[in-house]
RNA sequence: CGGAGCGUAGCGUAGCUUGGUAGCGCGUCUGGUUUGGGACCAGAAGGUCGUGGGUUCAAAUCCCACCGCUCCGACCA
């Protein structure tokens, strides 16, 4: 290809839509343009990029024995009520009306069309197992799209279903797929790591997801250096210490005035001196059967999605004041559980025994000295609720955890029969019993893929491509494009040569200034650029310089193969 | 949806407080000089100042409504 036959509007300037540095890259090396928020047209160059990446996920998908198939993206709403997530993922469906004014829903997913297609065609444990996958356009009616492709109303994604006859063939199935994520994400040269995760609304048994290290990321992965555990935040759990009020000599409860103290924090400082350890801290939230309060630890913060575990829903919300006012007689500040038998609590496990604490009486401006929480509460469910942090001991092994802010590419989970029951997907066993067959779902935001490699492989000129992904691989940069000058000559020799080797060359044939072209072959970040310029052809040589390497002399008549070389050797 | 901010030429922005001829840089076009790290000179094109309404002799500027975008939170590949 030629520079000045495809289009590469590459900006010196930043676009004040961009705020995280793989979005502004995107946009400053002409890859990517916005129609509108969360919807994006790939340019030429960002295609090439993203069609490299669809291939290295195709082929590690067939690798690990997965058909490729393609499924409607415009689904009928009946299949949604009937695996019963019409309602349960509403907020993310969009609906359109075809002229008939029937209504129709743009797949965000496909467990309901593959499993209606699974329920038709496959009625034999002789069939199993299958893996089926396509690479496809879903829509998302994201409340808050941002970050370019990171998170869009459109986007692209592989995903893939397996059905198996068993729950041991659909573990092995559920491996077969985390290892070729992670060889996968290994050829677009990202450092991963596999977390244990929070099956979220797809429901199941549980998952991994696959996380690229980022400061930008919006998920937080927990993570041990002594023994490998990693899981997301929303899973993860620690070793803490039990409450230090533990050993707290038994009193009797006493009420005391705290006038104006609304926070955990007001309440550790003179005259009071309740260290935050040594109070409860009383969360009343909105369930569909009404109110329930959460107990944590004062020093603790409420895990959302171990909440939606304990509750059994993802429907709940925090209650309105007035809703608490109603059902405790008190304000937010001055909330507690001592007494309360109308409302079920909820309390996190650290609490388990605690006594000596102090927690809000359920009268403005009182609290209550002394609480212990076997004798004072009626705790209905005790259950780990609290987010864990940097610097708590390793459930498995005793070492500091970490914490790391990294971007979410893949998402494995074991389903179950979840949807194969609702959908019918039903097959004859050995012994010719039906049974609904177990399912795995997999899922890679390839379009988001392509930007987490930019996110991890940049520096201060540009975009940093691994040769797997980029849109081409070498860039000539004649300086001088006279078509009958010794210069252009021997760039588009080694041109022709390259592209008869196979290698996806772009000959920057454009008449700029040498600066120009050297900014923006770094700025779109080819992994390897070859210098043509009268200086270096006077002593026979080009100029061979790796993107994040020191430039190499090489004689002209060795170019191809030097670049061969750095291409199979020090950069696939 | 709640909170914050922003909409002026393709991009980045000044002007708005205190109403009075819409300015600058980049990019684009023409001519010339240049040619190893985002050149220089001369000239040119390009604007419904987000949209609608209001106040006023006069609105980019003040007021109201709406629309869009960005950031923080809930959602997720």
């Amino acid at each position: 290809m030629r520079w000045s036959d495809t289009l590469i509007p590459t900006l010196k300037e930043t676009p004040a839509e961009a705020e995280i540095v793989s979005h502004k890259l995107l946009l400053r090396a002409g890859l990517i343009r916005k129609l509108t928020g969360g919807l994006y047209t790939f340019l030429p160059l960002g295609l090439r990029a993203l069609r490299k990446v669809e291939q290295i996920v195709r082929e590690e998908m067939n690798s690990a024995g997965a058909l490729e198939l393609l499924m409607p993206a415009l689904q009928p709403p009946e299949i949604w009520r009937q695996s019963g997530r019409y309602e349960t993922a509403r907020d993310v469906l969009f609906k359109v009306r075809d002229r008939a004014k029937k209504e129709w829903v743009l797949g965000p997913t496909h467990e309901e069309v593959i499993t209606t297609l699974v329920a038709g065609e496959i009625n034999s444990y002789r069939q199993l197992p299958k893996n089926f996958y396509q690479i496809q356009t879903k829509f998302r009616d994201e409340i808050r799209p941002r970050f370019g492709l990171m998170r869009a109303k459109e986007f692209i994604m592989k995903d893939a279903y397996s059905f198996d006859a068993t729950d041991e063939a659909s573990q092995v199935s559920y491996r077969k797929m985390f290892d070729a994520y992670t060889r996968i994400f290994q050829r677009c040269g990202l450092k991963t790591i596999a977390v244990e995760a929070d099956t979220g609304v797809m429901g199941g048994k549980f998952s991994h997801e696959f996380m690229v290290p980022a400061e930008t990321g919006e998920n937080e992965v927990v993570f041990c250096d002594g023994c490998g555990y990693a899981a997301n935040v929303e899973k993860a759990a620690s070793r803490v210490s039990a409450p230090s009020a533990l050993n707290a000599t038994p009193s009797t409860i006493e009420k005391f005035a705290t006038p104006g103290v609304l926070t955990i924090e007001a309440l550790t400082e003179a005259p009071y001196n309740v260290a935050a350890d040594h109070q409860i801290k009383t969360l009343v939230y909105k369930v569909e059967s009404g109110i329930v309060l959460i107990l944590l630890r004062g020093d603790d913060q409420l895990n959302e999605a171990k909440l939606t575990g304990a509750l059994g829903t993802a429907t709940f919300r925090p209650a309105e004041p007035e809703e608490i006012f109603t059902a405790l007689g008190a304000h937010p500040g001055s909330l507690g559980a001592v007494g309360v038998s109308k409302f079920t609590v909820y309390a996190d496990e650290r609490l388990r025994s605690a006594a000596g604490m102090t927690t809000g009486a359920n009268e403005d401006g009182f609290h209550l000295r002394h609480v212990a929480v076997d004798r004072d509460i009626h705790v209905k469910h005790w259950s780990d609720l609290r987010l864990v942090r940097a610097g708590e001991p390793c459930l498995k092994c005793g070492q500091p955890l970490k914490v790391q802010r990294a971007i979410e590419v893949g998402h494995i989970f074991r389903l179950g029969a979840k949807y194969s029951q609702a959908l019918n997907a039903l097959f004859l066993d050995e012994a010719g019993k039906q049974q609904p067959a177990i399912m795995g779902c997999y899922g890679i935001g390839v379009t988001r893929t392509l930007q987490a490699v930019i996110e991890q492989s940049h520096d201060d000129n540009g975009i940093i491509w691994p040769v797997s992904v980029a849109p081409y691989t070498v860039c000539i940069t004649p300086l001088n494009v006279a078509p009958d000058s010794e210069v252009m000559k021997r760039a588009e020799q080694i041109y022709a040569d390259l592209t008869a080797r196979g290698v996806d060359v772009i000959l920057d044939d454009r008449n700029d200034r040498p600066g120009v072209k050297f900014k923006d072959s770094e700025l779109v970040g080819f992994p390897i650029r070859v210098g043509i310029g009268e200086k270096s052809l006077a002593k026979g040589e080009v100029e061979v310089k790796p993107r994040a390497g020191a430039l190499i002399p090489v004689k002209l008549e060795q170019a191809v193969e030097k670049v061969l070389e750095l291409i199979k050797h020090t950069l696939a």
